[in-house]
DNA sequence: CCATGTGTGCCTATTTTAGTTACATAAACG
DNA sequence: CGTTTATGTAACTAAAATAGGCACACATGG
């Protein structure tokens, strides 16, 4: 699977952690330790789908679009994920095969439902929570 | 996403709808409208995993190796997916950045509680329930 | 005007996926 | 015993997804 939840999270807890300063592609991508370019395509598609905004210019940077602890993991998901299918399905069965003509429309019915119960998950978890998260994990380590 | 989970149900639905007869590859792939070689490398991980005996030879083919019944979408998810993880973290975060640091520990946590929901919504649905529905809307469209 | 920073088009490399050919091996059957 | 049927798997190709990167037009603040 692919790594795109996994850094569009990133840089939105990323992003709660600067206390309300905007924060640039460039810092993002240290942290993310990758390229400036791809993180700005990232924050593209999460301010097209409404969860964060940026401000270009000097000075400026991303922020979230709204308090973090009403953006959800499932947010991210949708935001990023084009299709937002975990499976797909094969192209063309054989339509005279009474198997084939209808395995689709039966494991379509079963996947969604398998992929409902991973959003409804996803939908458990706000950047706050993983802030609060990574908080935590900071101190532990500063008290080992 | 890719197909896999798709067609080895689609194969484990086909051989259950042939009443005990065993299926050959070539069978199966003319019903999935694929190549047989692909349907027996599938073929062979289910095998691996316990899900299906194959007989070589003239007369030959592949069965189911428990029932229907107790056989589970989870059960050929895991027969068929080496590692299993829908979401893959980033690589190599920042260790010098404290979001860097913790992101991965904490997101791997919240991740597998998501899939821990998928997994457990797959394991509700088994072959014989597939079969079943297939066998349903084979009625409808006859009734049609 | 100049420095800073976003948004995006275009390119490359790597990996995953699907599909195909080929062949050694095994079993059944005359 | 040899022919036929069928599996298991290696090797290969083609296409798509993924990650990464460069370049530059455009926007903003000083």
């Amino acid at each position: 699977m692919n790594t795109r939840l996994a850094v569009a999270t990133h840089i939105l807890t990323f992003i709660q952690t600067q206390a309300g300063e905007p924060s640039t592609s460039e810092l993002i991508a240290s942290s993310v330790n990758t390229n400036p370019a791809l993180i700005r395509r990232l924050l593209s598609q999460l301010a097209r789908a409404g969860l964060t905004t940026s401000r270009m210019g000097s000075g400026g940077g991303a922020l979230l679009a709204r308090p973090a602890d009403q953006i959800t993991l499932l947010d991210v998901y949708n935001a990023i994920d084009d299709d937002g299918e975990v499976f797909a399905l094969h192209d063309q069965p054989n339509p005279r095969c009474p198997v084939g003509r209808n395995i689709n429309g039966v494991l379509k019915a079963r996947i969604a439902a398998a992929e409902k119960a991973l959003r409804d998950q996803l939908a458990r978890t706000t950047i706050a929570d993983m802030a609060d998260d990574v908080a935590a994990q900071i101190r532990l380590a500063g008290n080992g």
